[in-house]
DNA sequence: AGTCATGTAACTTATTCTATTACGTATCAT
DNA sequence: ATGATACGTAATAGAATAAGTTACATGACT
């Protein structure tokens, strides 16, 4: 199954971002990803229209942190990204009025959404800047050994 | 993100076996499941090698319960199919040296390393004969309108 | 005016679940 | 024996979708 990286890559580049005086062109990111400019910008998109970043055009412009990481927790970012399906295996309804399809449905349904509400949970007590914490942390670990930042 | 119905299905299959008298062929099971009979073959192989059914050739041939479905749990069933991958959302691992990308991961990590045990434990508390008792349950409200059963 | 940067639609690529084809093997009925 | 039935499985094709790319428009700064 394909994964959904988007979550993961954004937390990433909001954490640089942070760290970062000044704003950060699409390209840069792109390049900070691996990726495309315009996946960045597709992507970051969501994150514009919540009010986590904002999006400068022309000189000097590029993206940057509208908010600070203390008031965006995971669930946040999740969320801003449109709440993308979380998981990969999914009912079959193939006969929605077979009874015992029914039966199925309702018994997997019934333990992913309790799955779902657990993460979700999780993800809102999750902020940014315990994520940033825990980098400084590792980083301080390191300083002898120093690794890459990018 | 393509979700794996095989999970579904596959515990729709056994219900329906515990059901039926004698054996069933790939054919019916496709038919039943809108689907392929070596999709079918394909799959039921994993519960076949752990035990939950058998499969005979020939005249009469088919396939058939190997055990009954109180001793059959929702995690057996996973598990037989090889623990597929319970996520559609996944971590991005472009820059492993990367201390934020560590950070952020490991947060990830935590949280779908706990949901998925708690999927799995739900999973491993039903069984197919409490999912059948649910079913003789719905098929009990209904007889003055049956549903369809395949 | 010219350069830089984002915004977005349209299209292509890559990945992977599912479906299909083809052929082999075992079993049963006659 | 022999033909029909049914599974076993490798190889290939199809379909869905996340990600990548191209192309062009718009806005902003110097």
């Amino acid at each position: 199954m394909r994964h959904d990286s988007r979550l993961s890559r954004m937390l990433h580049v909001l954490i640089h971002m942070d760290r970062h005086d000044g704003s950060i062109t699409s390209d840069n990111i792109a390049k900070m990803l691996n990726t495309n400019p315009v996946v960045v910008r597709r992507t970051m998109a969501g994150l514009r229209n919540a009010g986590y970043v904002r999006s400068d055009k022309g000189h000097g412009g590029g993206w940057i942190l509208a908010r600070p990481l203390e008031e965006i927790s995971l669930l946040d970012v999740h969320q801003a990204l449109g709440r993308p399906e979380m998981f990969a295996i999914g009912i079959a309804i193939d006969h929605p009025d077979c009874l015992v399809e029914q039966s199925v449905n309702a018994a997997l349904t019934d333990a992913f959404d309790a799955a779902e509400q657990m993460l979700l949970s999780r993800f809102a007590e999750v902020t940014l800047s315990d994520i940033a914490r825990d980098f400084d942390l590792r980083f301080r670990n390191l300083t002898e050994r120093p690794a890459r930042t990018v």
